[in-house]
DNA sequence: TTCGTGATAGAG
DNA sequence: TCTATCACGAAG
């Protein structure tokens, strides 16, 4: 299996895009590999689920780094959040919810602690756990190494869009993607 | 369904 | 300083 990264202009377009386009790409870090199938977008302007509503640390993370860079940050008291930057005409961020371990799995059993392949990474906190994936990485170029990017995966997926989750703002728009069918998502998608 | 967790930001 | 809020997860 050949994996071509995805390169810095895949993040040159509209996040909402992005986010759909990801779904079936896959995630590839370190020893560990996963099948991407369920993502959010996040808008810059006009959206007030996402943080550059209420942070300026988010503002000017968007200000300071080029598309491709990771945005990590500490959630709940207990998690982290991975997303990466879109800076397309809309400016914006991609929340990586769930993937479908392909590989370096006995490696996240390990770190999650648990035996069921299908609840290892199904949510946005298990995923970084499964991945160790932490604030150590934020701000990095995930369009660079080929230890910590993004690949091309499988294109024939089918993808489905319903509304995001566990925000109270701006929930009513349908920028949350998952592959369908997938066993793998945190949430059934609502029908 | 509930509850712990800690960073962040806005109010006082 | 205090408080509300939160892109969550696990236990029950």
């Amino acid at each position: 299996m050949k994996n071509r990264i995805i390169r810095a202009n895949f993040f040159r377009r509209d996040p909402i895009i992005c986010a759909r386009e990801l779904i079936g790409a896959h995630l590839i870090w370190g020893k560990c590999v996963g099948k991407i199938v369920e993502t959010e977008a996040y808008l810059e302007h006009d959206d007030e689920a996402c943080h550059t509503f209420s942070r300026a640390s988010a503002r000017a993370f968007i200000e300071r780094h080029k598309p491709g860079a990771a945005y990590i940050y500490f959630s709940y008291g207990a998690h982290w959040m991975l997303n990466v930057l879109v800076k397309g005409k809309t400016n914006g961020f991609v929340l990586f919810r769930a993937v479908e371990p392909l590989r370096g799995i006995e490696l996240m059993k390990k770190r999650r602690k648990i035996d069921d392949e299908r609840g290892l990474c199904s949510g946005p906190g298990k995923l970084t756990q499964a991945f160790d994936i932490t604030n150590r990485h934020h701000e990095m170029n995930l369009c660079m190494d080929p230890l910590h990017c993004f690949a091309y995966g499988d294109d024939t997926v089918r993808v489905v869009a319903d509304e995001r989750i566990g925000i109270s703002r701006s929930a009513h728009h349908a920028w949350r993607f998952t592959e369908r069918g997938s066993k793998f998502v945190s949430r059934r998608v609502k029908l």
